[in-house]
DNA sequence: ACAAAAGTGTTCGCTTTACACCCATGT
DNA sequence: ACATGGGTGTAAAGCGAACACTTTTGT
């Protein structure tokens, strides 16, 4: 233990958020040194005395300016020794979820520009990016067919149609209505409010709520989300 | 990027060998320091051009004499910044498992003991090794459901109660002989050889082979291994 | 002959899948 | 009245679950 190393320690985040029917993933551009003007995931060095998720969270709202709803560790990368041109660097990769309504962007320290690309269209990432965002991709898309983590890429209140869409987006497979809403709302987490949504043409339709408390309350029974395609 | 950072870097192994009816996890007695003479998980710091996965083969060889038949990383540790008494180290934990037949302890540099302690019968661990290990069964018991890796704890003949057994004592749960096999030989990965098991009383059992290249070719071709239990 | 483990099919119920028409609203 | 998206039921097929007797070997 008193050998001395030389790697330092690093965090970044895909941050995913949904809005009308695409998928996007923030991106930071870089402000200063070797890799100015490329665009990267936010992230940073890790703080001596700072839990690894509180420096995401720095990072993310010193970046960004945004903060999350959802957080989960992804992999860490410290097998290619070279992957940062500045020396050795392993990062603890997190993915994210955030409703983006009424959030605002703001690139500050560090970062020139700060913006969402929709994930079929990333551009070249400084690092080994590219492979964390598409680890993370492959995370989020096995992840909600068994775990209830897509309700933190949309609104508290949502129309029924908006969670079938988003389940078609990210798992790019068609999904029949009627038997996705009936195996979602045989659950019985969904709270049916008596709000409507009215928006663009077609027949208005109820606003659904997903009740965390009563997932849990499930959960500590037995209960598992699962959800398979038509 | 210049800033100076006060973090070492450590890896840390759950390793899990199967025989008799018995799912057991590698540890190792410290020989020096704070924590001599402490139970832990085999690992140790990092070297500075060493990529992450050689690190873990490299503390296993040295402090046990192992080598693992299949490796993937399982979580960072890096959310307690006290963990480790000495200092700020965050562990990159990883789950192996290792078919113990004709395998050799060896405790050597760093470690006066090396020993297989049946899960049900874990020590208090120096560091939060208890809570790695916790988190490393977790990972087994799901990931036999839907990858199959328990074949990596068994030998490469086996009989087919064999891997029966290896199901019921991993997953605590009773299984139909009858259902399992029906299933398991459905997904057509294993070969049936001519060999026959000879061992303790009872009819012989025929031996049974993993056929990894046929099931990376069904996987190829969009074949998903999974067992659920009757 | 007995003990011990291997080997083997069928039935039932539930879950998944496939599928099409009417309803409420805005223009 | 037409366009747009919301809301709903039923039948067929496939999969998981339950269940018991015969076979082979050693003692």
């Amino acid at each position: 233990m008193s050998v001395n190393q030389n790697i330092k320690v690093a965090v970044d985040a895909v941050v995913f958020s949904y809005k009308k029917n695409e998928l996007s993933v923030l991106l930071v551009k870089q402000k200063y040194g070797v890799y100015k003007n490329k665009w990267v995931l936010p992230g940073g060095l890790v703080l001596d005395n700072e839990p690894l998720k509180d420096a995401v969270k720095r990072e993310l709202s010193e970046e960004t300016g945004i903060s999350v709803d959802y957080m989960e560790q992804l992999y860490t990368y410290g097998d290619e020794v070279g992957r940062d041109k500045r020396g050795r660097v392993i990062s603890i990769a997190y993915m994210a979820l955030v409703d983006p309504d009424g959030m605002k962007l703001e690139a500050s320290t560090d970062a020139i520009d700060a913006s969402w690309f929709k994930v079929g269209s990333i551009p070249n990432l400084a690092f080994d990016h590219n492979k964390i965002v598409s680890d993370g991709l492959l995370r989020l898309r096995n992840k909600i067919h068994y775990q209830p983590i897509g309700f933190d890429l949309l609104p508290e209140l949502f129309p029924f149609s908006a969670l079938e869409n988003l389940y078609k987006t990210i798992s790019g497979k068609n999904i029949d209505r009627r038997n996705f809403r009936k195996k979602v709302l045989s659950f019985d987490i969904l709270e049916e409010t008596d709000k409507i949504h009215q928006e663009g043409s077609g027949r208005p339709g109820k606003l659904f709520k997903f009740n965390k408390s009563k997932y849990d309350a499930l959960v500590k029974h037995g209960f598992h989300f699962e959800i398979k395609y038509a």
